[in-house]
DNA sequence: CATGAATGAGCTTTCATTCAT
DNA sequence: AATGAATGAAAGCTCATTCAT
């Protein structure tokens, strides 16, 4: 019972991602959400009884995916070097037309009408913060990183250039590519671990 | 009369910036700016035909601001090191409650309504970078830097930071302070131009 | 089989009675009623296939309660005097959580859209007339009452006063509380009966 | 400025008591009330923020015209025999299409969702209550009425007759007609003031 | 029989837009 | 130029009703 409701209930959050990132939360309705999860507006109500709660459980989905992507794709990579290139591989989006990306710079503008996006985006920060910090620390302890700053510090400005040029490369920024983007976040990221080989492996790739 | 009509434009215009940035644009409404300009919705149409007009107008404001405001106040500055100092000082936003940067990263988010706030954001970006650039480049003519790569290259990745803390800090992520983001711009500016100095008098200022 | 539909039916009915005098006809919804009744809305649909048939049935079943529960209470008592204490005593509502009165008054406000509410209402006014009436025709028998109009006029006006007293103290006018509006029925019992008995007997109870 | 805008919604609040009427407020929609007002549903919400605002806002004008509208009938008139007379011909609704009565006896069912509809119930039950009474004292005093109770009960009767009646004659309950309700009010009158020529004269009209 | 997820017609409400003043 | 009352299209939301299970 609760697990065809929840099915259907992720269903529309996923349809509802999809519309968020194609019209854009300001211009999103209820009915581009009930056609895109090919439900009627009824249903999406059924579910959710207002669109907050519904924006709400889109920006948790979106958060959670992101989150656990990445947390995933790092456990298995023994070598922090390869951590740090896996992480600036998937940092930046990989085109304009990242669902999930678009989604979340949209979602976090709504801290406005409810606390929890700016503690869903504050969240979300924090964890990429972490990944960070764990890759670089790894790397210390490997011996291939040396850091003049904190980790902490230099994962914040690591994750700082990721959302910046995630957010230029979604809205279409066209001076910032995503081969641009990767580029600049591993220059950053040899820089401050004084590891270059970083921007080799990251060329070859 | 084009003159008082010009000033009512602009009175137009500024409140609906801070309209955006009480409201957001995904929930503002002509009533919030004709209220905000102590004027009526009949006011407000009479001087833009339709609201998309009214936005962009506000977008455009709002960079022209930005943009000749750090402009106008590097010029002065003949040291690089300060030019650098200054940048940093003004490129994060004092406080959450920075309508100017607020209003920016909301309009950003139009880009699907209407290529120009695109492109806005694009002229932007691309300004910032070069007033980076010049002050780097500047540094090097002047001794003080030494750099690892382009001055483009760490000037775009300077800028990045700047959006990234800018965005956290009006979105109102209490992890990172106007304070935080300052310091941890100049970290990354100090270690790229290879002068330390930025850091000493940043924090002694 | 038939025997267990009908005690649903029943208690659906009597949950829905229960449901209008909680939120009132106006505002009911077919899953409030469910909720009362603890059933769904589904079944609800299943016994009454359209509401108005539902509030039908709700009504017959309030009338048909209220009129046999006075009658029966009435059969046993001889002396006329009493008969209409008892009367008096139950016309009026104990209190404004009075579920059965609250909901007659309710449905009775249905008749534009089902003239058998109007019948209904009309129903039960006759039969609370029929009672006084007979009441008083015993008393005069009896000769403990003096009649100076016909019974039924008289009568007409007792279940009158029966009603707007009920209407006053079920919606909550404080200035009607359910003794007074019990002293004022009986105060015009005592003068058209010309049978001062019962405001002394009627204050000893 | 002021004047026009008080129109307008008198206008409304008028339309709105006849829709009422017609279809009772558990039925009554918004496209009624503008239909009968010959405005857009636009305008209604123009003028009223939500519906319970009007309902209140008709509920308030009902009254004030009910209660007024007896009040100056009776003040020229001397003979308290006469203001009783008054009183009964206008007490009763002349027929079941007396809209004001009609839309009172609905908004007093709207108890439950705001209490000011209690409050105006109330209220215009006591400021009936205080004509009868003004009526009755006078007669005393004028030495056509004996009273065998307190004024204020014996108002409070007749008010309740005539509440009663009112309902039964609205809801078109055809055991009463407006002329029995008046005659059965008399009776009441008549035999509490003990004042006979009351019926006499209520005949002759 | 009973359920409750799903539906969609129909309602209230919002709000950009118009226009007489 | 400026107003704000009025509009009505468009949106969110409610809820009686259906139907597969």
């Amino acid at each position: 019972m609760g697990k065809a409701g929840d099915d259907r209930r992720d269903q529309i959050v996923q349809a509802a991602l999809s519309a968020i990132a194609t019209r854009g939360v300001a211009d999103v309705r209820i009915r581009d959400i009930a056609d895109a999860a090919r439900v009627s507006t009824g249903t999406v109500h059924y579910h959710f009884s207002d669109i907050d709660e519904l924006l709400v459980a889109i920006h948790e989905m979106a958060v959670d995916r992101f989150v656990s992507g990445r947390r995933e794709m790092l456990a298995p990579i023994v070598d922090a070097r390869h951590k740090l290139l896996a992480l600036a591989e998937t940092g930046v989006p990989a085109s304009r037309d990242d669902e999930l990306v678009i989604a979340l710079y949209d979602l976090s503008g709504l801290f406005r009408r409810n606390a929890i996006h700016r503690t869903l985006t504050r969240v979300l920060y924090e964890q990429q913060v972490d990944l960070y910090c764990l890759a670089l620390e790894v790397g210390v302890a490997q011996g291939h990183f040396a850091l003049g700053a904190p980790a902490t510090d230099l994962a914040a400005n690591a994750v700082a250039l990721e959302d910046a040029y995630g957010l230029h490369i979604v809205t279409g920024n066209v001076s910032i590519t995503p081969d641009r983007a990767r580029k600049l976040l591993l220059l950053h990221l040899a820089e401050v671990t004084h590891c270059p080989s970083l921007l080799t492996e990251g060329d070859a790739s």
